[in-house]
DNA sequence: GCAAACATGTAAGAGGTTACATGATTAC
DNA sequence: GTAATCATGTAACCTCTTACATGTTTGC
């Protein structure tokens, strides 16, 4: 079994991982299932994921791939994890992340060099952020963090069950980062109106 | 004037401006000032920092740079900005930010995905990022966020004394940041012991 | 003398972003 | 019919990360 190699991270390829382990799944579900889970603290374009599916298979045969040749014309290719795979996921899974990651915030270097810049267009900027964590707030608390899958595809596999809770604090996460950030930009405004 | 070009971001070149628009430096004065500012919220390795002002003295003339050649070896580049550099800088803190940025959290993927784990493992893991995480606002809480440029270039520049409150603000952000995550994380360890 | 800090670079490879490209199926 | 969604890919380009590489100056 080939090893993933040594370069740092390689999140994609777990997360991936990870969801195919739940069951098997298209590359376009993968793509729908990310964006609404951990899609929100780490990314993936469509042609990452494509092009790291295949090379999941292609380099380890952590997964497999199937298409299905039924009497369609959409050509859906169906992802399953290997055991191989699922090897790599709990290797993974069992070495513990060292190092925090590192925040990476575009307004902020932005603020930092906003002693030249026009307090009204600095506070319009500030405003329009609060509006967009907001509606992220809003969103994150429409949900619960349990409907990820669903029920049927729980109850078939009770494992899944015990995941829930980690999905939920996740979304916690989420919650909080985004309290926190309304929180800052409102004090953050109050700040620059005094100045 | 050549405009930067379209690609998203470009930071750390800003950054750059933004710290040159300050005083001229060296390549080495801008890692060492990023590495405690900046660094915090948008990172650069020198490699980044070196190859990046090279492109913005060729394909723009945006700063200028001039080889210290006294009677010493050491050949200290010194970084100026220009004014086009000056403009340039201007016009982007002129164009507002409209979108906010992706968190990107490696602890967090990995928590999702914890069912299948041991519980004294993920608590291991999570009790060490509280460790970092605390450190992170020990050091945080022991800065004052004005120190970044010595009295005298402050003196000498009377408009970086305008900069100060916005550095601050910055520093805020790190701190409540660090805090939220050490709250996240100690809720998410009782979370994890009470399964 | 020696270690730490100062000082600057290049190269290879990995990952992230945008654009281009195509076609099928479903719901209205 | 037609728009939205489903479905999959490639290419170009840029940024990020690690490793390699070299030499000077300062403080002890």
């Amino acid at each position: 079994m080939d090893k993933i190699t040594q370069y740092a991270g390689h999140m994609l390829r777990y997360i991936l991982l990870g969801f195919l382990n739940y069951r098997p799944m298209t590359g376009y579900e993968l793509k729908t299932l990310i964006d609404h889970s951990t899609g929100h603290f780490w990314h993936a374009y469509h042609s990452q994921i494509y092009t790291t599916l295949r090379k999941l298979e292609e380099d380890g045969r952590l997964v497999s791939e199937e298409e299905e040749a039924d009497d369609n014309k959409l050509n859906r290719r169906i992802y399953t994890i290997t055991s191989a795979g699922q090897a790599e996921l709990m290797q993974w899974l069992g070495e513990p992340l060292q190092e925090m990651s590192r925040v990476k915030e575009e307004l902020l270097p932005r603020l930092f060099f906003s002693g030249l810049r026009d307090k009204a267009a600095i506070l319009d900027e500030l405003r329009h952020h609060r509006r967009l964590h907001q509606q992220k707030l809003v969103y994150y608390e429409s949900i619960e963090g349990g409907e990820l899958l669903s029920p049927q595809a729980i109850e078939a596999n009770p494992a899944i069950a015990g995941e829930i809770p980690y999905w939920q604090m996740t979304l916690r996460f989420g919650r909080q980062y985004a309290r926190m950030y309304l929180n800052w930009l409102d004090e953050t405004i109050a700040s620059v109106e005094a100045l």
